[in-house]
DNA sequence: TTATTGCGTGAGACCGGTCTCAATGATAAT
DNA sequence: ATTATCATTGAGACCGGTCTCACGCAATAA
């Protein structure tokens, strides 16, 4: 970790004090833009300063400041494009305010979502926006919040920690996909979700510490004890987390004697992964399944047939808390704000009504 | 841009002191873990800072240390799956030798990157990684290299500009990609490529500023003169820069009295795009027409068919430079290195015989 | 003319760490 | 007993900015 080269020098306001004939007091002033100065003595200092090539350093504007000009973003997996596109609403939202983001993984594992947090307190950033990987340990996240740091959640709710978020409307959106399934005739279903879990299949709500996860799940049943779909062929699939854990519960699930009718996906990355288990078993979609999947991915359009999506504004979404965070981090005080943007379905080709039961 | 919340009161190593009833220097001796410190007070100290819940401002030991432990990533569109995992081979390979990422776009334009690299030299980053948009002007290149920050190129060299760099075999690539069509049979073959130019058809190299724009069209017309595939029928195009103009330069394309037979999309953006448009004229790939894009997307195996790809190690180039930086950044002194990474093709289903004269 | 106001400037403290150097005390060597 | 050596510790400078405060001087008011 010991650099071998040499400090850089870089050139300071003392310099180009000395350079300009001034205090360095004054230098400051003009080139960090603030107080008054006489027009004849900016003059001298810009002029000084274009010289010498100044470039002020942050870092030490921000030691004084204990401002950093940075916004810390952990985020559970960058390589979902949901994450994506919301992390690039947030970049933008924020370079346009004149915060730059520091962007961080969290795996969605706990304990590089903590690590993560402490690694961003320590670089001082004036804000954190982070998507919680779970509802039960927040330690981390009160202690963002006791120490006077705006925070704010996304996608993800905590119950009894009173923050700025903003979610979409999970339970809303699931239960609406699932009654286009319903309505289609469908009456064994499976939700399958990326959730953390030892891989087998869902009980109960108790296991479940992410909001949006549950939410969707309550959303999903909800459509379905409405439909008078019985307990037993709802299929909640835990534990998606992988792309080989996917195709696991996928394969599973197509196995049975009696196999679902249709799936639900919890994000795009996972029907991804069914669409090719279920291509590969020569099953047609929407004849022998019928899918539909959270996020609006770029795929979901070329494939034959298109896929029915339920659209999360994920870039909306990133703008939304990016604001919120960005309003506080201006001073703004406020009561915490809990927003929900509303999601769309998008019908496409991949849902028709069951095939005949001997059917697969 | 004024805050009205007071500072931020944070514990620090004089308070940590203060508590043990050591000096300021013995306690940053301990928690800074530098220095010689007597085992009782080691643990006197820790004892304090844990009491305190003390952590350290990385600002201030930056300030000090005149190193920041972050690594600045300006890339051309985060947009794009490619430099997607590309970033994350950068983090990860950052993170795991404890240095962190500021990531900044530059939406390929060359102020926008200039602009992003004041930024991030002023927040004292140690080195940087860049996908430099244009060969032409590359002087804030320059400035940073002098200053004695290690530089890392990403994707495209700069001829004249030695430092170390990672590309892939963009010219072989393209070349062995136009082969394949070649010898399928294609004699009209078009190449769409994003380069930001006044959306016209391509006419001379001089016009190419992005070395891995350039190597391509070479490998291009290399195997089409190779193949004997006349001028007039090899067609570069330029400026598919968006979704929209992808669309009309496809539209133009396939609207001529004779159209191509084949394309190559110089990335998975622009491929998703001719796609698009190709199946809403009624067009069937590949009867109709081949198709070849860069980068294994993860859409290209789930289209029907699935599409011919270049596969170009994203994850593998980003951890490439990464390592190389932070090797600088550790020290090592060598002369700059130019890696080339290999690409492969994977044959998919979307490359067949040109169809009869008449047909479209 | 003298007192008042206030703009423009300089001196120096401060942010929270790191790091150099001198002082201290204990132990080993002479 | 005296000196050399070494391990610890403390005092204080320093990094490069910001910011407070006091002072000088010119313009205005009395």
């Amino acid at each position: 970790m010991n650099s071998s080269n040499p400090r850089i020098h870089s050139v300071t306001v003392a310099d180009v004090a000395r350079e300009a004939g001034v205090s360095k007091a004054t230098a400051a002033r003009v080139l960090g833009n603030y107080g008054v100065v006489s027009e004849k003595i900016r003059g001298d200092v810009l002029a000084a300063a274009r010289q010498l090539d100044y470039r002020p350093n942050e870092l030490a504007r921000s030691m004084t400041t204990g401002r950093s000009g940075i916004i810390g973003v952990v985020v559970g997996d960058i390589e979902n494009s949901f994450f994506g596109y919301a992390v690039r609403g947030i970049s933008d939202t924020a370079r346009s305010a004149g915060f730059n983001v520091i962007l961080a993984n969290s795996s969605e594992q706990i304990e590089m979502e903590k690590a993560a947090v402490r690694v961003l307190i320590g670089k001082r950033v004036d804000g954190l926006i982070v998507t919680p990987s779970e509802s039960r340990d927040i330690s981390h996240l009160r202690d963002i919040h006791r120490s006077g740091r705006p925070l704010a959640l996304l996608d993800r709710a905590l119950p009894d920690f009173d923050v700025d978020t903003v979610t979409v409307d999970d339970r809303n959106a699931a239960q609406r996909a699932t009654e286009i399934l319903t309505a289609c005739g469908h009456r064994r279903i499976a939700y399958i979700t990326a959730v953390d879990f030892a891989g087998h299949e869902y009980t109960d709500l108790g296991q479940i510490y992410t909001s949006s996860v549950r939410e969707r799940i309550e959303g999903f049943m909800n459509a379905c004890n409405i439909a008078g779909v019985p307990p037993q062929d709802r299929l909640v699939m835990l534990g998606a987390t992988t792309p080989q854990a996917t195709a696991e519960i996928t394969t599973n699930l197509l196995s049975r004697p009696s196999p679902p009718t249709a799936i639900i996906a919890s994000d795009s990355v996972i029907a991804l992964e069914i669409f090719k288990v279920v291509r590969q078993r020569g099953l047609r979609i929407p004849e022998d399944l019928s899918l539909i999947t959270f996020h609006d991915a770029d795929w979901t359009t070329v494939t034959s047939p298109p896929i029915t999506v339920i659209d999360q504004p994920a870039y909306v979404l990133g703008q939304t808390v990016a604001e919120l965070l960005i309003r506080r981090l201006k001073g703004e005080a406020r009561p915490p704000e809990r927003i929900i943007v509303p999601t769309s379905i998008i019908e496409r080709g991949s849902v028709a009504p069951p095939a005949m039961q001997c059917k697969i």
